[in-house]
Order: structure tokens, then sequence, then C-alpha cells
DNA sequence: CTCATTCCGTTCAACCATGAACAAATTAGT
DNA sequence: ACTAATTTGTTCATGGTTGAACGGAATGAG
């Protein structure tokens, strides 16, 4: 009784996300090298799926959905646009953004990857009943929005 | 009607993951912040917490355990070594392997590391009961299973 | 014992991501 | 209209991560 440890592993909220947080990594991996056929990179499937679901989307948009840097963004798009996956559209009225589209080869690719993520998603997820993951998946939606909440303490 | 777009992103599971990964991210970010003041980085805490729990363990083993490159290990060592976070001790019988150990100095920091870890961890999973939060939980440790059994597929 | 194989840690070059500094375009204030 | 502040995208130097190649140490087969 004097050695209740009280260490932060017998919290049981920590020691949970620290399953996410592991989860969430093992996944990428994996996904990394499932991807590597494709010739894809996380980064750049994050990107597709983006400006799929946002056409004419400018890079500082696509920087701030992605929780990445500006620069990130300017350093991948060249990549694309060579393998004709996306376009910058210049936009007319304002002469700085550029407006982001996959091309139609871009939309065959993302839906290649996309069968690939899916797949993993629900075989690791197979174990798991619907209701469950709906529980996890609006526990994580909460999480973000938590998070969101300190971020907009700061901008406008 | 024929309009049933059929997409990847009406698939709740997808969905759902898309959610788990976000949240992962953006905890990330956060807590790389919160740690600023530590003049820590994640991965250094990431590192201490698993040497430890396992202390003596060799730089092979934590590699395994954070799911890096054995190279990764070698390259953000000295840095502890110089702060006295961290020590690699010579082992006996086997003289390849260096076993990790945390200093004192290294074990208190990791204490207050660990509190700004639990709150942020706390906060967001404010709103989430906590028989949520162990389906969750138990959710993501099926995962890793999952995934840890693809890699054990390889290596033989 | 000897030689091949395997394992551990290190080194190195290549690739990514980041943030500060910058130029051009736009907006706001006066 | 004119200046100051803000915004967008780019460039560049920096630091982090990776995988292949390496040398030293242990293991196993003959």
């Amino acid at each position: 009784m004097d050695n209740m440890q009280e260490t932060i592993w017998d919290n049981p909220r920590f020691r949970n996300w620290v399953a996410v947080a592991r989860a969430c990594q093992a996944l990428d991996r994996t996904l990394s090298q499932a991807l590597s056929g494709l010739d894809l990179k996380t980064a750049h499937l994050d990107m597709m799926m983006n400006i799929h679901r946002h056409p004419g989307m400018s890079q500082q948009e696509l920087a701030n959905k992605l929780l990445v840097g500006r620069s990130n963004i300017t350093m991948l798009l060249p990549q694309m646009e060579k393998r004709e996956l996306a376009r910058r559209v210049p936009d007319k009225k304002d002469k700085r953004v550029l407006r982001l589209y996959l091309t139609d080869k871009g939309e065959a690719l993302l839906q290649e990857a996309l069968k690939i993520h899916l797949a993993l998603v629900e075989r690791i997820m197979a174990d798991t009943p619907d209701n469950e993951c709906d529980i996890v998946g609006a526990a994580m939606n909460r999480v973000v929005a938590a998070l969101n909440a300190d971020d907009t303490e700061l901008p406008d």
C-alpha cells in the first residue's frame, strides 16, 4: 500500500493514448511500404486527398489542412506537376494565389492509392465492431476539436 | 439516386481512421510546442520513456520499440549523453552491445515532461468517458497486433 | 581451429521538413 | 492617392531521418 507506484503508466487515459500513437505510427510505416509500388509517399497522398476533396484550394489553405509549413507545399508540388498529377492555376482575381487541381491522371492514381489505403484500414479494424469504430472516430474528432480550440486562440 | 457517390469517404471505417490520424498529428505538434520549454523533442521523450521502462536495453531493442532505424538511435544518443540524461554502458558478456540507462537527471527531466504529456492527454480526452477511452485503447492495441503480425510474416 | 555467417553499433550521403528572410500583390488607414 | 501592414508563394540554410556500407564481435558448421 506504500507501494502505490503512482507511475504515469497506471493512468488508463495515458496508456490508451500511447496505444493510439503507436497504432498510428505503425500504420504509417506499413502504408508507406504499401504505396511504394505506386511510387507515392504518404505526404503526396495526403496532398492529393485534400486537393481532391477541395479542388481549387490555395497552397496556404492546403498547408493549414495538412498541418505543415507553406514551404513544404512549395517543395512537393513541382514533383507532382512533373508527373502530371496536379496543376497550379493562377487566380484571376488575386495574382498571388495559385489554385490547385488534380489532373485526370492524378485522380486515377489517387483512386489506386485509396484502394490500398482502404484495404489496410479495413484489415486493421477487422476485429473491431462498427459501433466501437464510431466511438473511436467520435473521440478522435473531439481531440482534434480540443486542439484546434488552442490554435484558434492565437489567430483571428 | 444515380448519384450514390460511393466515394471512399462514405466508408465509416475510413473516415474514422482519418480522424485518428489527424488527432495524432495534431497532438504531436502541440506536444512539441509544450516540450520546447524543457528543450526536449518528442523523439528524445520517446527514447527516455522506453529506457525508463526497460532499463539496460540495447540500442537495437530500443530502435525496434520505437519503430525507427538503428542509426537514428546512434545519432540521438550522444546529445542526451552530453546533457547527462542517459548513459551507455558496455555489456560485459557481449562486447558489441551498449546497455542504456537514464541518469538521475534524466529521470527527473522525464517526470517533468510526463507531467506535461499527461496534462495534455487528459485535456484532449476530457469529453470522452472512461469506458469509451478503454474501447479506443483496446481497438488500437488490436491494430498494433494486426500490423505486427504482418511484420513477422516477412522476417521469418 | 578456421572460415562463413550473423548481429551490434557507427558512419555517411541522400532525402525531407522546417522556419526565417524575401519579393510581389493586396488590403487598410489616413 | 500614398504609405504601412498583411498575405501568398518562393528560396535557402539548418537539422532530422533513413538506408546502405562498414568494422568489430559473437556464433555455428566443418
